[in-house]
DNA sequence: CTCTCTTACTGACAAAAGTCATCTTTTCCG
DNA sequence: CGGAAAAGATGACTTTTGTCAGTAAGAGAG
């Protein structure tokens, strides 16, 4: 179970075009790569806790990591899942704050950490990077806006349905006219996405595959007809 | 009802320090200056709206301003209440992106636009100014990420208690061992805030009030308990 | 000043969703 | 391989919250 550590040069790396370090010049690339550690994590591994300092970006190189907050009670809401070419745990380090949120590997992982300060030093010789890195955070903001506006508003059946949806467009393998969610989540990880409690979240989901909107494949969920799963996520009734 | 023109320089700005123009040289401060202008606004004139482009950065100068978004059936959800010295609209402005949500003024207001070019050129030939522009936003995330966890599991009384809890650190007017929230919010506005029904809001506040934890005055709410109402917005129950 | 329109409030009821208990199935490890 | 633990599923029940309908009170316009 313990971290091991692997490399692979940040050139080579078959993730750089989705990240955004894809079009630093390679003197930034190679200042980034002769200081990064590579680490391979195993399931259920933490990579940072909620209420500790950064030190540091997390870069994906592999696998799948949930960040998510727990609350009073130890329920989790999970605020996002992070996929190869994502930066992990750039909110804290830019505003220089704790991390408000714990990072949990959902499937074996591969992720570069890059000490803070040549992520900064990138970050301040290079105004196109930063403006991309401002460009992304903002984005992500009005991704959470979005998503604040429907949790206060959708009903369970709604919210589960826009997610499954979301899912699929960020994890979904098409074939067959249909898409898998190629993600391995427990019935209570989707809960913990959508709000809710597990067995409702069970209960919606075996009522969606009756409805013939999805159907299962092993711990992965296959999106059958989405137009209809979309009209669920909607408030229209007709 | 129609706009009005009025002028005050920046550098006379009483919220400039509150704001994040503040230590900004004097070149910069007097070309945000010379390209800015500066309007009241009357309660329920809108300043910008949901999916139009952004053509510059609005600066809170007086009043108050609600920044929410519509859902289909009409339902509000308010993501932010600016004060003087807020920044409005920069998110989409900096992600390049359409409004997201649309802007409307609760208390009449004064409100400087400055025209995108002179911000970004501002902004690019200022590291320093950028750096606090990102702490900001990403500051702002993290306030985001605590909303979207507290609206997924906690109860309608305690986000209000929560809310109420947040309106008072932002807008409360210490005097007699309480503190005033000077913000006149409808009923409905509040349940805007809180993502709930304007009857359920009516009836949990007339139960705090009840229990002496607020009182009205006017159209406007006192705190008297902070720390009970505290209490009631955890999910302790000790 | 009064009429109207909006906002605030109250009650009754229905629907949605959470909780708890129990059972089955799957997964993980020694 | 087998047994324990975790995950998934289902039912019964309670609580919370939303909705609808109707009344009261306050604010604004003429």
């Amino acid at each position: 179970m313990a971290k091991v550590e692997f490399n692979i040069a940040c050139t080579l790396c078959e993730h750089l075009k989705d990240s955004l370090f894809n079009g630093l010049g390679p003197e930034d690339i190679s200042r980034i790569n002769n200081h990064k550690t590579c680490v391979q994590y195993k399931k259920g591994q933490n990579i940072f806790y909620e209420g500790t300092r950064p030190t540091g970006l997390y870069c994906m190189n592999g696998g799948k990591v949930k960040v998510y907050k727990n609350n009073v009670q130890g329920k989790e809401f999970i605020i996002y899942i992070a996929k190869p070419g994502d930066f992990l745990g750039y909110r804290a380090l830019l505003s220089e704050e704790f991390y408000q949120a714990t990072a949990t590997v959902l499937e074996d992982a591969k992720i570069c950490f890059i000490p803070k300060e040549s992520f900064f030093e990138v970050l301040q010789k290079n105004p196109l990077f930063m403006k991309r890195v401002v460009q992304a955070v903002c984005h992500e903001m009005g991704i959470m806006e979005e998503k604040l506006a429907e949790l206060a508003h959708k009903s369970v059946r709604e919210r589960l349905a826009a997610n499954l949806i979301m899912l699929k467009e960020t994890y979904g393998m098409e074939g067959e006219g249909s898409f898998l969610i190629d993600l391995a989540l427990s019935r209570e990880d989707l809960a913990s996405i959508v709000g809710t409690a597990t067995e409702t979240v069970i209960r919606l989901l075996s009522e969606f595959k009756t409805d013939g909107l999805i159907t299962f494949e092993g711990k992965k969920i296959r999106i059958l007809d989405a137009r209809k799963l979309a009209k669920q996520a909607d408030l229209i009734v007709a």
